[in-house]
DNA sequence: ACACAATGCGGACCGGGGTCCGCTTTGCAG
DNA sequence: CTGCAAAGCGGACCCCGGTCCGCATTGTGT
């Protein structure tokens, strides 16, 4: 089973029922994936991701509204909000898939990317994987940029997160894996990436050198 | 003379004179520090940053409303964005102050922070100078984040990225220093510390330790 | 002193994200 | 099949950041 398909229901969770008890699983670090919704709840949860999708594909996902999707999906505004949470949740919950493949590649697949490889080694697939697809739709990776507040609670970054700082601890347990994780994750976020690429026109292959070569650096694994 | 005391004036720029000539001074990594404002008009920029002090100091950066803003000082809404551009640009203006102490500490200051000690080591001063500065008004801060597009291209993160990247390829000529000078500033991100010191509860001093521990397995120097 | 650009001013206005609450739909229990 | 709570719905509504444009203030050249 998968760690974490983010946002796909439940945001706010009821306000008033203080906490029914809290089921035993600390630490969770994804989402259900899909806690029973009602059947016109589903139905209109698919909708919404079918007319936000063709929207953001044709016009670019910040030049469009939550009020035309809604509208497209010929459902009320409030109900993309009560789905979805907010802008972020809708535009993360378009990446979900792309990203739950990411996250089973390396949490279950095959070796270098997988199990099964030197922990340094699996590092470097990581963030050529990683890379790659962040590359791939970037724009929207990067309209779906949560705010700085919770770019790092959100449930993909802490799969990652998670991720990372496991291989550490085994490449480099005399280090503060928990801080150096993030320092490495900051190399793929999708804004430096964007700014890197299209600002300074840095070509893709420098990016993935680049990581290899830090990798490098902080497990003194010289490939 | 420093390098940058950002968003002193001039967001917008005139759009119809489609440039008069350009000064002759290509990469000016900073703003001019304040382009002869007219008389009101500076007296009205005066106003608004004490207003802006004032309310943000009183009721926390967030909880502060542009249009209050613009009343507590006098003044009417649009003055507001004009001399700020947005609401990033008045908050970052109300940092100006501190940032640009810090700049001219690891510009002309003394040494380690200063010209003068081994790269390295400068470095190392760096970090715990942008950390301590950071830690110090974080709420603020973080609120003063401009957003994913443009965390990159703000005159104050362009300043520290140039100063980093310098020292980083005395320290290791050998390595892709521009991508590795943001990698490093990731670690000074006020979002990132916020996450961790607030929300993981970390202490300050792990930071700064983890800073340093960067540092050195980069430059390849255990101090 | 005066005229007249240029610069700045301010508040009405707009658009879009997010909330709220009375109504409808669902689906389970009897 | 029926009744009834719970879950979901939707669009009017609010709020706030950002824009616009006719009017007022400067300060400069004569």
């Amino acid at each position: 089973m998968l760690y974490a398909g983010f946002m796909s229901a439940a945001p706010p969770s009821a306000p008033t029922p203080p906490e029914p008890v809290e089921p035993p699983q600390l630490l969770k670090l994804g989402l259900d994936d899909e806690p029973c919704l009602r059947a016109d709840a589903a139905r209109n949860r698919a909708r919404l991701l079918e007319a936000a999708a063709g929207l953001v594909a044709a016009r670019g996902a910040d030049a469009v509204t939550m009020e035309e999707v809604a509208a497209a999906a010929g459902v009320g505004k409030g109900t993309v909000f009560r789905r979805f949470g907010d802008r972020t949740g809708l535009l993360m919950a378009l990446l979900d898939h792309s990203e739950k493949k990411l996250q089973a590649a390396f949490l279950n697949g095959p070796p270098p990317l997988g199990p099964g490889a030197p922990p340094a080694e699996r590092l470097r697939a990581f963030g050529r994987a990683a890379l790659r697809r962040t590359v791939e739709d970037l724009k929207l990776q990067l309209a779906a940029e949560p705010d700085a507040g919770r770019r790092f609670t959100v449930p993909p970054y802490r799969v990652r997160h998670h991720h990372v700082a496991l291989l550490l601890r085994q490449a480099v347990p005399d280090a503060d894996c928990d801080v150096l994780a993030h320092t490495l994750l900051a190399q793929l976020d999708p804004a430096l990436i964007h700014h890197l690429m299209h600002q300074c026109g840095m070509p893709p292959q420098r990016l993935e050198d680049a990581w290899a070569d830090l990798v490098d650096r902080i497990t003194g694994t010289p490939a």
